[in-house]
DNA sequence: ATAATTTTGCAAATCATTTGCAAATTGAGG
DNA sequence: CCTCAATTTGCAAATGATTTGCAAAATTAT
């Protein structure tokens, strides 16, 4: 059983991670963003960080299906798990649909499948607005 | 350019897919699988046909969240892929949602979102009734 | 069969992530 | 603000999945 120490390099990541809302990031970049702001840290540090803030829910980490490495998202509130998340295929970010339009889906689903749906572990993916003008391809 | 030779290996991997629809093997299942059925084979060999098995769209590849490897299932039809799909958190099979679920759920979102969605692309997780029973925790 | 081209198998390289361990930091209690 | 036990850090080395280089084997058209 941990105490939890509150450490400098712990407190950077996750205010680095909280200035950047609906933006994720690599290891390898939050290491190089953070120490291009100065901040003299170490990537083992990171890994590990981050690692126990997304055990505690604070981030949410994703794992393309293209890339090889992990991503991590400062999630505002833990309420948002419960919504299906929309996921733009260009720019990574994360939204999340209202709470009414999750359980419209849901009831539309019920019966169709012998399946029960988590939204939680959901992303419904596609573009976002910002990103539908300059996609190519696909 | 290349001519694409029909190799033994090549569809040794190929077939040992084709009968087993509807699961996912990661490169090392495969390999293990494979061995074991007499057959013998190269790691590498694997990682090379599987990998343009899924250029070539015949295979669909998924990189879990928890998971360090990626797996890789055969899909039988691509209009498959038109769908959204329905993805086991727990055995990790993958069905689809018929085209009439899937327009009405894009219908029900369209006006609600500034989002153009994948079905394709996009994996609506959950339990399926095999594992319904089975599953603890989450 | 022959030759040109692709694919295989193996070993070594690569890349993201984890682990071991000593040194530094933290926080509770004096 | 000093001391001490517990936790965290930093660095180097380990690990595990995947890729790559290269010579030998397999394939296809001629």
């Amino acid at each position: 059983m941990e105490k939890g120490y509150n450490t400098k390099p712990k407190e950077y990541i996750l205010s680095f991670l909280k200035n950047h809302k609906n933006r994720r990031f690599s290891i390898k970049e939050m290491y190089d963003y953070i120490i291009n702001e100065g901040y003299n840290i170490n990537l083992t540090t990171i890994y590990r960080n981050v690692n126990s803030l997304e055990k505690e829910g604070l981030l949410l980490k994703h794992q393309g299906n293209d890339t090889s490495f992990a991503t991590y998202q400062y999630v505002e509130n833990k309420d948002c798990l419960a919504h299906f998340h929309f996921e733009c295929i260009k720019c990574g970010r994360v939204s999340h649909l209202g709470a009414k339009e999750t359980n419209d889906f849901l009831k539309l689903i019920k019966n169709k499948l012998y399946f029960t749906v988590e939204p939680q572990n959901t992303y419904i993916r596609g573009l976002c607005n910002n990103c539908k003008g300059v996609f190519i391809g696909l």
